[in-house]
DNA sequence: GATGCAATTATGTCTATACATATTAATCTG
DNA sequence: CAGATTAATATGTATAGACATAATTGCATC
């Protein structure tokens, strides 16, 4: 009659897992609360806060205050997708990384970029653009605007050999940032310089950082037919 | 000479954020360990625990045991993408869902598929393909393919009504899974079903699900152009 | 019945202490 | 000096107890 004795936060979660997974628990029930499953369990009840706070964490349990824990209704699975930079992107995959600058120039950024990085209101901001190269084939063209109010560093920069990204998080740190990707077909302009043919899949992403309130920069990067992003989903045991 | 109170993990985390960011520690820096740290900022080790484990989640530290945490030398960003339900996805937007079924049928996958499915083996698999509408607009083609040795259940659905993987979640509980992102032209069967052109750009989303080792269920998901996916990036503060 | 206040309750967090575990550094040995 | 053994150390985790906080529930009042 003695409980099985579960030591380690990792073993609950396993067995609140088994639970839901055996339909003890199915989506929607609202659990025992922390100090009941420790008695269960034969452990602290923080122990349990930690099992359950991680199975939170992943999306498979809603907790509320005074409410109490319910497995979740719609078990939204949850991917991380790291963002590396790019010249590790490509020297992971064993190719050889290179850049090329295209263009730099200070001007008033276009209205939809304007709306993010400078709220509205006109402002200067610094246009760049360059050419990512894996084993010389092209392999992402990036299409970028600095905030020169938020980075006014950024003006001194030729960006000729190092690129925006590397100087900049190494330079202007950020504290947050939104990221969006979307499948858009290349336009003449950014197939000539993908080495490909208009009308091919482009994998775009954009991305804007921030610093608190403020816009640092925010980049279109157009990759080259065949990329992808690959990631795994479920509880990360 | 008080030293400044930090009473909360949070607090904690921000102040090593903004030590960071600060250029104190600098990428690649060893800084102190737990017990230091605790001392310094007036509070229990288990707190600096706390803080610096959040941040070692979101890839800004990396700590090792008796190495000690360093700052991370690639701050590789952690986007945290969530996966919806179709359903959720579109009503989300304030859209009125609606499924299609299309076909559905018992057949041996195709060589790629089988690979993943029933790991190089040969098997049935139950082959659905659907379109889920946004408002009466094409939103998403999908081409499922279920494994009949790992979900033998899925043989009695007709999914005419009830999309598979509505139906899956509810009934074939997965461990975990891969998921992939790419961006594709439409070919004519696509783009006719998507109420688009060939050409058109779709967003391909691959996911496999599995149960331990056996996979449940590979399904590639071609969204209607215009489709993307936001997130955010950095610190979850 | 509607409304506002207070009691209750479950999670959230902090503390202090102890032990576990991985990994490096030091030391001993052949 | 190479290789194996041992000590030292920083993180990882468990525990019991306490208090904080949010949110619901119920009661009292209008």
């Amino acid at each position: 009659m003695t409980p099985p004795q579960f030591n380690s936060w990792q073993s609950i979660q396993d067995e609140v897992l088994r639970r839901i997974h055996a339909r003890e628990w199915p989506p929607g029930t609202v659990i025992p609360n922390e100090a009941d499953l420790a008695q269960d369990f034969g452990c602290a009840r923080a122990t349990v806060n930690r099992a359950l706070r991680a199975l939170a964490d992943a999306g498979i349990l809603e907790r509320r205050r005074k409410a109490g824990t319910r497995v979740a209704l719609h078990p939204v699975s949850r991917a991380t997708v790291d963002i590396p930079l790019i010249r590790q992107e490509i020297t992971a995959r064993g190719l050889v990384y290179a850049y090329r600058h295209l263009s730099r120039r200070i001007a008033s950024p276009p209205r939809d970029v304007a709306a993010t990085l400078c709220a509205g209101t006109p402002c200067e901001g610094l246009h760049v653009t360059a050419l990512h190269l894996a084993s010389d084939a092209p392999f992402v063209f990036e299409d970028r605007w600095i905030s020169l109010t938020t980075a006014p560093a950024a003006a001194a920069q030729g960006f000729e050999t190092l690129s925006a990204n590397e100087w900049l998080i190494s330079t202007i740190p950020y504290t947050h940032g939104d990221i969006r990707f979307s499948a858009e077909v290349a336009p003449e302009s950014i197939a000539e310089l993908l080495g490909t043919s208009p009308g091919a899949p482009i994998f775009v992403v954009e991305r804007t950082t921030w610093d608190h309130t403020r816009a640092i920069t925010t980049v279109r990067l157009n990759y080259a037919p065949g990329y992808s992003i690959t990631t795994g989903i479920g509880t990360p045991s």
